[in-house]
DNA sequence: TCTGGGGTCCTAGGACCC
DNA sequence: TCTGGGGTCCTAGGACCC
């Protein structure tokens, strides 16, 4: 039996979290560089605010409906995410961590089910401040349609534990609901589903599986089969290791000089390979792109983009870097105005274990003890302090717009929420 | 003017093997 | 004129997730 236990618009709930008083009020946060809504409250969604929609398009809400708008504060998410997951392994003998604001629980062979739906909403609210909804059933997938319904009909309470409900409810249940609602059917699929006239979760539970499996293949057929409350998907007892690792953002506004995509290729490949031994792996391909503005049909356009492999892993900031500029130079054209660069990582391996070539005589040098001094005066003093020269090349075009940042209440001493008497 | 940033899995088809 | 059958590995592209 499982657990999904889900934060309700969970970056919006952080930032309520150090201000209560907008308890009520529209709130919604921003993607990076403040582009588009990300995470938006029952109050702006009611304002007719769209999930990703752009921010301009809605800024006059801030004036006229009393919006609040936050941009992506990961430092502040990511921690009370932490906090999140801990309440709820306090209470169940199992978890698996499946985003930043949701987590399974095995609950298989507990007793009064509703009542450890309660007590997890319970605390988690109290321990951390996030409100959250719980769907309990025998499959993953059934786990989060129920909790999909707990979200939506407050009549529910917050909680849905299918095996209480009766076989006609259940039924109702999926007639309800239309088939992309369901966890695994997206967009394309449901378009395509809809055409032979499966529309709500029921039709998808009941459609012939072998046709199912002919036209839509495997991973469709495991749905069906989970939603049949038959489990297809197991326990992830080990968070599996990345196979790559990619970092990229927009700028603030358009680059089009080598010297600022160099310092915004800088900036990503040191984030990308600190994550890289973070993960104790080394990689053996990089890659890096730089692109327009796709929203700019005026502008040419252009994807540029430059990979290769490397004669043997590595996790060495200094050599990866190196490398990473070399491909930049090829893929620059000079008159485009560059929207995003970034860099892949891929072909990762574990640390310790490594094919070396030995065909290629052209060792690289690696410094493991210099990472480590960068590693850990990273860790205690933070990011800002230690980085390459060349990310100070050029201008701050390439830099992050982050207009509505709240504080890092949590993870800055200096950012410390001070209550005056 | 202004539109995010990560990831994974599956499949079909081509190249190759005996 | 007529040309088998069974496999693996790799990759690109398409779909999905948050």
């Amino acid at each position: 039996m499982f657990a999904l236990i889900d934060g309700n618009h969970f970056y919006c709930s952080c930032e309520r979290v150090f201000r209560p008083d907008l308890k009520t009020r529209p709130v919604v946060v921003l993607s990076n560089n403040d582009g588009c809504v990300v995470s938006r409250t029952p109050e702006a969604k009611a304002l007719g605010i769209k999930m990703g929609v752009p921010y301009y398009q809605i800024a006059h809400l801030e004036q006229h409906a009393g919006l609040v708008v936050f941009s992506s504060n990961y430092a502040l998410y990511s921690h009370l995410s932490h906090h999140m997951m801990h309440s709820i392994a306090s209470l169940v003998p199992r978890t698996e961590v499946y985003s930043i604001d949701e987590c399974f629980a095995d609950v298989s062979g507990l007793n009064q089910l509703p009542e450890l739906a309660l007590q997890l909403r319970e605390r988690v609210w109290q321990w951390v401040g996030i409100p959250c909804c719980v769907g309990i059933a025998p499959t993953k997938t059934l786990a989060k349609f129920c909790n999909h319904l707990a979200k939506k009909h407050a009549s529910l309470r917050g909680s849905v534990v299918w095996p209480q409900w009766r076989t006609d409810i259940q039924q109702r249940a999926l007639r309800s609901e239309d088939v992309s609602e369901i966890w695994g059917v997206g967009r394309k699929l449901s378009t395509r589903l809809h055409a032979i006239n499966i529309h709500s979760a029921w039709d998808l539970h009941c459609a012939d599986t072998t046709t199912l499996r002919r036209l839509f293949g495997v991973t469709l057929e495991r749905t069906q089969r989970e939603l049949q409350g038959i489990a297809c998907l197991d326990w992830e007892n080990q968070p599996a290791a990345k196979q790559s690792i990619v970092c990229s953002r927009s700028f603030q506004s358009q680059v089009t000089s080598l010297d600022d995509l160099r310092a915004a290729l800088s900036h990503h490949v040191q984030s990308a390979v600190h994550k890289l031994r973070q993960e104790r792996g080394c990689c053996q391909y990089l890659r890096v792109f730089a692109a327009s503005n796709r929203f700019r049909d005026d502008l040419p356009q252009y994807y540029g983009h430059q990979g290769s492999f490397l004669a043997q892993p590595c996790d060495d900031t200094l050599q990866l870097h190196q490398l990473a500029q070399q491909q930049l130079q090829q893929v620059f054209q000079a008159g485009i105005a560059y929207k995003r660069c970034g860099v892949e990582l891929g072909h990762i391996h574990p640390k310790h274990i490594q094919q070396l070539d030995w065909i290629a005589n052209a060792s690289i040098k690696q410094r493991p003890e210099l990472m480590q001094a960068w590693d850990s005066i990273k860790r205690k003093y933070g990011d800002k302090h230690l980085y390459l020269a060349s990310e100070g090349l050029g201008t701050d075009a390439w830099k992050m717009r982050q207009q509505h940042r709240s504080p890092q209440y949590t993870t800055a001493f200096q950012d410390i929420l001070v209550i005056p008497n």
